[in-house]
DNA sequence: CAGCTGTTATCACCTGGTACTAATTTAGTA
DNA sequence: TACTAAATTAGTACCAGGTGATAACAGCTG
């Protein structure tokens, strides 16, 4: 057997490969029985292929959600406050990573960027429960990858005691204007009928 | 032995319980280590918090990442897309989950309704590359965990050969909208100062 | 003292493997 | 055809990290 015809070989590698990949859970039991070869010759693949067994994947797997987890995108605040003067102003930022961006271009989708600002105004009210209500957005220009979009937030205006409050928010890159919101954001002072969006997060 | 002085035993548990949360990763006999008592005790403790063993907890963790991942949020179109008449309309299905809501109040956060409506009127058109210029948006209610929403959206003009489309989306949980959006989405054909926002993701 | 809780110790067993050795099958060529 | 080498299968010992059952012991308490 020098070279040729060795391909079902390969291609049972290749389904191996496959089948691993769009299910990581399997043992190398219910591979065995799928491929129709002996489990032993699954072993052997599987270090071929530099795969490992099936409790190390999910290990790394769990490992890999464990990091993302402190670092998630959509949970509590979009980019990090780094300085907050409630019913006045807020400043964030945010940096645009892999996750966030569309991966043909590089650029940004706009809900992050939108989503940025969104937190920040809502976090920039000084109530137990902030909802936004209505929002009037502008994306200046694209963001691309590995950009730092920092948010400025200046509450613009508060009704009396009741439950509107207006806040203006400019995300920069650099010098740059790449997006501009006007957001109503109803508070929860004496207003049981929520509008919607997003309520107060934590604010560290 | 009755009730006075029994503390250590629940102490532990305690501990054993905040310890195995914020390092899912340890053993029991690093733990049997680190509490002082025998291996028999970690398991029985873990038997009475319901604690599942290592690789249980391992699994579960993983788990977890692959579903997020099938229907991750912020990767490609939010929702999912049922009917698209390109350059036409399009209706999207968007159901609120556990990782959507804000924990005390299971109020969706703003930012997924918006990405739900701005993928889909980024899908509607019929271009190449396709990013949000701008949009003008109103949470009508907040919506809850649990909570089907269905996006509609109408292109209600394309302007001749060149860059900008106008797109309304329109979401209702039921009978009830629960949010309008209107999109000022660039096309790519002839303009390479793209203006922001979310690129055309696959439509299937 | 008996009885109870709590803790520790053993022992057999389980899953899903690794690591190694050996036999068997298959295919290709001298 | 016989030889050779790769590929496959089989079998064994061993491992981590457990479960489950059973037993023994400590210490307090009524």
């Amino acid at each position: 057997m020098r070279t040729i015809e060795r391909l079902p070989k390969r291609q049972r590698q290749q389904q191996l490969s496959r089948l691993i990949e769009d299910n990581p859970f399997m043992t190398d039991r219910e591979l065995n029985r799928l491929l129709k070869v002996s489990i032993q010759t699954i072993r052997l693949d599987r270090l071929e292929l530099g795969i490992p067994e099936l409790r190390e994947r999910v290990k790394l797997m769990a490992e890999r959600s464990y990091d993302s987890v402190r670092s998630l995108p959509l949970h509590e605040v979009i980019g990090d406050i780094i300085d907050l003067q409630l019913d006045k102003s807020g400043i964030s930022i945010f940096e645009i990573r892999e996750e966030h961006v569309f991966s043909r271009t590089g650029i940004a989708r706009g809900h992050h960027v939108f989503a940025q600002a969104n937190s920040l105004a809502v976090a920039v009210i000084n109530d137990e429960i902030a909802l936004t209500a209505s929002a009037d957005i502008r994306f200046v220009r694209s963001v691309a990858l590995g950009e730092k979009c920092i948010a400025k937030a200046y509450v613009s205006s508060i009704s009396g005691g009741s439950s509107k409050a207006k806040v203006d928010v400019f995300t920069y890159v650099g010098e740059e204007m790449v997006f501009q919101g006007h957001f109503v954001i109803y508070r929860s002072a004496g207003d049981e009928k929520l509008e919607g969006g997003d309520e107060h997060a934590d604010r560290n």
